[in-house]
DNA sequence: ATAGATATTTAGGCTTACCTAATTATATTT
DNA sequence: AAATATAATTAGGTAAGCCTAAATATCTAT
């Protein structure tokens, strides 16, 4: 029913509108998903007739609740599958993307709740971001931007939202990892 | 480098191959892959160009090394990934095979030798099958076919030759699973 | 050895997901 | 507001992996 391309479009819509809250464009789509305009133009007009998305010529596109779900389901399994690789197969937390990004597309709902079942229902992967629940619901979090933080403010580190490989490779070799207590 | 439909072709050629002991046909081939034997003839020139198998006009096709190494590798993940779905997430043996039929795709070959290793590096699969080592050896089997022992033989069930899932569930309804001691 | 049956290949087409180049629409400067 | 720059769309094309229908090759039986 879902392509890997569709999946792989819904998933970037998501991660792009949660980043900028406005619709997203053409040319962020194109940059992300290292493809053509052109090619996003014509994807865009496919998915909006499925009803995934909405699309308005030169405006950008949204999600619409159906291609909500199947985005957050995919970020489901994709964030699953990094906790699996970290816990049960010792892989650092830089390693696990790529991996996890192919792991995503694995179709088997049963297969999702087992590994689900298997971690022990965690509720964050391994780089402090929120994993939602079958129904697509994530928990409340209660983290704060470094940025947000003023100088003497004491806190534990719960997440990273930078996930380049470089950009962990050097919070390890910090010594910094998820837990940790920190003053700025 | 070898697309998901290369792998399930020369998968395909590889079982057809160890079954029947001859070069493989066009038929044989689109019954197996439930595609038309017009798409077989197209795509086992294509990959003869690339040196995966041997074929001759109307007279079938055989792997190469290099093409029976692909497919080795293929069975090796398939049959890993079904007994981590069997050990590890508590499928039953007639569950797995059509989820690992797409983990067997996974690319990285870290990702299996460390599945391999979190698995105790097993020597078969759910269903007695061996499954070769990353080099693509096969340890030896002193199996014998139920066919071919006489009444009163006794003997230790190692493997199923047959991976229909009717009878899978049969043989687990009639209380046989891999290991018990049977006597013909 | 030849007719008929079966298997294989060729020819021509389709869909998906991409591309480049050209055109049109939107935003930014002055 | 006009000129220019940037973004988006349209038009036309490609490769992969499939299809059907027609043609040819191989096998089987008499």
């Amino acid at each position: 029913m879902t392509s890997l391309a569709e999946e792989n479009y819904l998933k970037a819509i998501y991660k792009l509108h949660e980043k900028t809250g406005t619709t997203v464009s053409t040319s962020a789509l194109a940059d992300s998903l290292s493809v053509s305009a052109a090619s996003i133009t014509d994807f865009v007009k496919k998915i909006a007739v499925k009803k995934l998305i909405t699309y308005e010529k030169s405006k950008g596109v949204k999600l619409t609740e159906k291609g909500r779900q199947i985005a957050i389901n995919i970020i489901r399994k994709h964030r699953l599958w990094e906790v699996w690789l970290v816990t049960k197969l010792d892989f650092k937390w830089d390693e696990v993307h790529e991996i996890a990004e192919q792991l995503e597309h694995v179709v088997s709902d049963e297969l999702i709740e087992q590994l689900d079942k298997h971690l022990g229902y965690p509720k964050t992967d391994p780089h402090g971001d929120l994993i939602p629940d079958a129904k697509g619901q994530f928990a409340k979090s209660n983290s704060k931007p470094l940025l947000n933080c003023n100088a003497g403010y004491k806190g534990k580190l719960i997440g990273v939202a930078e996930h380049s490989n470089s950009f962990l490779q050097y919070l390890t070799k910090s010594n910094l990892k998820l837990g940790d207590e920190i003053a700025v």
